[in-house]
Order: structure tokens, then C-alpha cells, then sequence
DNA sequence: TCCTATTCTGTTATCGATAACATGTTATTA
DNA sequence: TAATAACATGTTATCGATAACAGAATAGGA
């Protein structure tokens, strides 16, 4: 026997007729609070059980004009980061009943961007999720191109702009934080490994480092901060290129965990003993990295509830303009949190 | 002024209107191959490009029966194994033409999955990516309700079964080759941390570790045998236990990196020299263990190839279907390959 | 020149639901 | 008891496209 065979989908129509009713009536029933009387109801109700009936949520969404899907357009969904902020968006989405159309881009030119954003409103979404990092002036088209997107669009961590709905981790306060860990546990000479300095999360990170530092009364030198590319070999690189440079460092703020892993290696094989000799912090606190030897201090980001404050205030800007209500953009944060573990060498 | 101002959508009857000539007309303008005079067709696409028109997939997908939209299923979006399978999923529905329809499960009750299969098929997804481990049988509704669902389905990481259609990495396979590598390298007392044993995964790659010490003719006993959940904590504890219950431990195959990260740990904390006093080997070869310390010798399984072949064999399937030719299921394994480094101690 | 094939375009029905309106039947109230 | 409100159901139009059919206009061939 073959696998699904051909069956024809059940539609309202067949319902109506084996109930002997109209399609409305059926409708009613379906969709409740509308007056249909008990012995109608149930007689609907047992043909759409013998039937196995399944709305067509397609047929719905064209008459209603509303999909209950969100457009989903994401960068880099092979690494944890996005996934995890998916998660919590598929969960709250679940949760609030909306279905998640996603769309991965792989760069951010003006056409594939139009042709992306094209897709997702042919297909009736009510609102679009933009999970994708503002890289140099990617968020460009943002501006001109908004205007033909006739539904509401929230960002993911993006630099704020006015006029623009956005929720972001403050990565800057959360490069002040790792950096006055350090400065509270005693240490005067820390070093920084940024992540591709175009990403603004990774600037961002940076200028939290530069700035701490600077209000400490100790001026940080652009000798100290050398770039990396998120990965755990360019932590490595980079802390090599950083003990030639900045010899007398006795801490790091390193901007991610998989690069801090990079920097423990070699720290290890070079026989500089973590914390005692050198403070590591790394950021966002990935599962692994509470297994690292030393296990590492470093700075939660909570992607996943992110994913979910993203689609609850989608969820609200779509409500809003269904009812006609507007609803002013803003700009919201999600203040990360401090991990303190072995490697930065004090339990304060 | 208010992002995303209420206009309305252009249709085709506007183009049509303001061309000058009927719907139909424009609707073969739009999908080409159909005979329309040059003249109209510049004149159709003028009025296309001046009004911004944007054909409605919804309303396209009622008409032709047919979305080219793929329902996934996913489960533990949040680990980052099921978000590279993804990856490679969007990557090629990308490159078919077909957009994902994404919907998490956070349980494997038979309402829940009634309700899921329900919800995609209401919005007429041409197919069905299941991408869900197999734990304990809760893929045995397949069985019973496979006859209510019309379109294609493909299991990923599913336990072969006749008229079934599925993808899965060999992972006794992977177990195989791991412990020959152990042994190939001179090791005899060969350790094993398993996942959850009611995976069908784990249990593979544990069948693997086992037949191949029997055909070394070093019977395993079960003693030599612990199992984790996955996590680089539950392997710490695993390892812990293993190191009482099998004291000449020589080398152990640990069932994922993660709890390897787990066994690297504990074991510099004891003073325990990995690789040689003790050879460890992952599985999965994610992105970090070439930074553990030492570097870890793992199974390389391609889970994004693993997405992107799903996708290709149930494009297939759909358009079998669509052409009314019946194509036979076929459950399908990928091989994973052998990365040496470090913690194994010996390249062969 | 007439006939047929090809090209071009429009009309009507359809996909599967809901919205808006209409109508008939009970119950309630003055 | 008649007027009105609440309840119950059906009819028609609509969402935005394509399929199927049909009628013209043009071209080519006998």
C-alpha cells in the first residue's frame, strides 16, 4: 500500500450536506458564540467527527484576511545564538496561537532582501520578525523600504531607531558589567576580545569595555582590543596577538564563550595558569561553558526569552491595528546578567 | 507617523482595471508561458511595476490545490543539534522554491500530535518534515494515523520502518567506528557513556560500541556501560561512576561532546592524563570540541546534509504525487566519518 | 477565396471558508 | 393580544487567484 493516497480533503461543504445544513451553520458551530441550537450543534458535531473535518485555515485566511503566521526571517541558524532565540519564539508563538513562517537569508543585498520580505506578505502573514544581526549598514533598506511593508515588523537586536520597534539585549551594559567584575576582583590591566566590530552587538560590547575603563581612570589603549570572528579559533588567534601586545594584561573580557574557549586552550598550553595569572569572561553563557576547564564566568543573554518578548509585542502591535488603535514603536532592552564561575577568580 | 499605515493590498482586479484588460490576462502575464501579445504584456507588467502588485500565494495555493509550503515539526529547537538539521532545511526548501511552515513540540502526546498535523495540513502544506528524535515509541502513532494524513511525510532520525519513508545518520555505524578506532589504536578496555537509552540513537550507537568488542572478542559487560542524558553534566556523573565500576578504563566512547566536554573536565581535576592514560571520543563533532583540551576525537555526523537530503527526497515525493506516480518509501541512512585529534591519542 | 490552425483575450466557475444581509420562528413584554 | 426582542437558519457576495471554456482575430495552406 502506498503512503497517503489521494483522498480528497474534507471540506465544508461535504459537512453541510451530510448534516443537512448550510455551510454557514456549519461555520457557526465551528467557530462558537453564534446562535445555533443544541440539537443542530451536535448533530454538526458528530458528521464533522465521522468525517474527520479540518477547517482549511488557507480558506480562512483569505476571507478573513488574517494568516495567524508570523514571517520569520533569520540569519546564521546554524549556530545557537538564533536557534535559541527561535525557540522561544516557536514557543510563545504556540502559545498565542500563531504559526511561524520562516525564511533564512544567507546576505543582506536589497534585492533578496525585497524578494524575502515579498514572499512572507503573499502569504498573508500578520507581522515579521527580523532575526537577523545589524552588520555594517544592512538595516539600510529599513528606512526606505518600510513603507511598502503594509505589516507591522518588529527587530531583533538592532541599534534603536526612532519610528522602529526593536527588542535587543543591552549588550553594552552587559560589557560594563563583565568589565567591573573584573575591575571589583582586584584586576587593572584588561584586555578585550570583540567579536567582527561591523556586528553592532559586537561594538556595543566593545564601548561597555572602553568605557568602564575610561570611568575607572584607567585608559584603555586600541592595543588592547584585538578583533575576532565569534569563533573559537579566532579567540585563539586573537589571544596570541593580545599577550605580544598588551604583555602586562591579568584579564580579558572576551565577547563570547566559544572564543573564550579558544583563549582557555591556549592559556592552558601556554602554561598561564586561569584565574590566578590571568581573569577570563566570556559572553552569553552557552551551555557548554560552565564545563570548561576552568569553567568560565560570563555574561547571560537570555535569547530565548528575547525570541518570546518579540513575539508577544508583535502579537500586540497586530491586535492594535485590527482594532484600529495605533500603537507608538519603541525600542526595548533585556538587561543580561552576571555568571560568576571559576575563571574570573573571585566569588564577590 | 505610524509605521505600517492600513493600505490596502493591490490585486490582481486593480492591475487588471488599470491596464486595461481582463484578470486572466494578467494572471498569464505573471505566470508566462501562455500566449499574450508583446504590446499587453508591457503593458501589464508597466502597470505591475507602477502599482507595487504583489500575486497573493494564499489565494494562488486555494486555487491550485497546492502551497509550496513544507510543514517541520521540530523538537528540542533549542539544542543545537535540531537547529543545524534545520538549517540545512531552509537552505534547500530555499533553493526548490519552498517556504517552512515551522511548528515545535514539547511533548509526544497523540492529542498534541493530532493537533499539530491538523494545524499544518489546515494550511495545506505540500508535505511533511518530521524532525523529532524517537524516544521510547512515541512514533508509534505512525502506524495508526498515517492513513488520515494526505500528503507526503519523511521521518528524520527514525528507526527504519517498512512503508515508511526516512533519513537518519547511521549512528551504530558511528558506534562502530569509533570503538575499532579505540581499539585500532591499542586500547582493550573500552568504556561507554550512553544517551538515554530509550532514544533510538542512543541505543544505536551503544549496539555499536557492544558488537564491536564482541568481535573483538572482548565481551562488554553491561557494568562498563553508564548512561547520561546528553548533558556535559550528566557525562561528568557518568564518568565519575564509570571510573568504580570499571577500575582498568583505558579509553571510553562517550555517546555526544557535550558529556565528553563533561569527562575532560573531571578528568583534569583527577589528575587523569587524557589521552594517555585515557582515550575519549565524542560524537556529533560540534563546532567547539576541536578547542577542547585536549581536542576531541569525535563521529562527524552532517546533520545540515541530513536536512538538506530530506528535503530533497520529499520535494520528490510531492512531485510524485502531484503526477499521480507512486514512488516506494525508502528508509535512508547517511554515514558519519571519523575525526581524529588529540584525545584519542594516536593518529592511525 | 475559403478553411483550418494558431494566437490572443474575455467570461464563468471554482478553491474553502466567512461577512453581511434576509427571513422565519420562538419567547418576552407591554 | 399585538409588538418587540432574541434566537435560529439560509442566501448571496466576497476574499484573490487559477482552470476551463469560448469567442475573436490573425496567419497559413489548399
Amino acid at each position: 500500500m502506498i503512503l497517503s493516497s489521494r483522498r480528497k480533503r474534507v471540506t465544508i461543504k461535504d459537512v453541510a450536506q451530510a448534516a443537512g445544513v448550510s455551510t454557514q451553520t456549519v461555520s457557526r458551530v465551528m467557530n462558537k458564540f453564534s446562535y445555533v441550537s443544541e440539537k443542530t450543534r451536535q448533530r454538526v458535531e458528530t458528521v464533522v467527527e465521522q468525517l474527520g473535518y479540518n477547517p482549511s485555515a488557507l480558506a480562512r485566511s483569505l476571507s478573513q484576511q488574517r494568516s495567524y503566521m508570523l514571517g520569520v526571517v533569520t540569519f546564521g541558524l546554524k549556530y545557537i545564538g538564533p536557534s535559541r532565540t527561535i525557540y522561544g519564539i516557536a514557543d510563545k508563538a504556540d502559545e498565542l496561537g500563531y504559526m511561524l513562517l520562516m525564511k533564512e537569508i544567507d546576505n543582506f543585498n536589497i534585492n533578496s532582501i525585497d524578494e524575502v520580505i515579498d514572499s512572507l506578505l503573499a502569504r498573508q502573514v500578520d507581522g515579521i520578525l527580523w532575526v537577523a544581526p545589524e552588520i555594517g549598514n544592512n538595516h539600510a533598506w529599513v528606512e526606505e523600504q518600510r513603507a511598502k511593508i503594509i505589516v507591522p515588523v518588529l527587530f531583533l537586536a538592532m541599534r534603536p531607531r526612532s519610528g522602529i520597534s526593536s527588542v535587543s539585549t543591552d549588550n553594552h551594559h552587559g560589557g560594563v558589567m563583565a568589565v567591573q567584575h573584573l575591575l571589583d576582583c582586584g584586576r587593572k590591566k584588561i584586555g578585550h576580545i570583540s567579536g567582527p566590530l561591523n556586528w553592532w552587538e559586537a561594538d556595543e560590547r566593545k564601548r561597555g569595555w572602553r568605557e568602564t575603563l575610561e570611568k575607572a581612570g584607567i585608559g584603555p589603549s586600541e592595543q588592547h582590543c584585538v578583533e575576532g570572528n565569534w569563533s573559537s579559533a579566532s579567540g585563539e588567534q586573537a589571544f596570541i596577538q593580545l599577550l605580544e601586545t598588551f604583555p602586562g594584561m591579568d584579564a580579558v573580557f572576551v565577547a563570547n564563550d566559544q572564543m573564550s574557549l579558544g583563549v582557555l586552550r591556549e592559556a592552558i598550553r601556554r602554561g598561564i595558569r586561569v584565574p590566578e595569572q590571568l581573569a577570563v569572561i566570556g559572553f552569553d553563557n552557552i551551555p557548554e561553558s560552565a564545563y570548561f576547564y576552568p569553567s568560565l564566568t560570563t555574561i547571560y543573554q537570555d535569547l530565548q526569552l528575547l525570541g518570546e518578548q518579540a513575539v508577544q509585542s508583535i502579537v500586540e502591535m497586530i491586535q492594535a491595528r485590527q482594532e484600529n488603535r495605533s500603537i507608538a514603536p519603541q525600542s526595548r532592552f533585556l538587561q543580561p546578567t552576571l555568571v560568576v564561575r571559576e575563571s574570573s577568580g573571585c566569588v564577590l
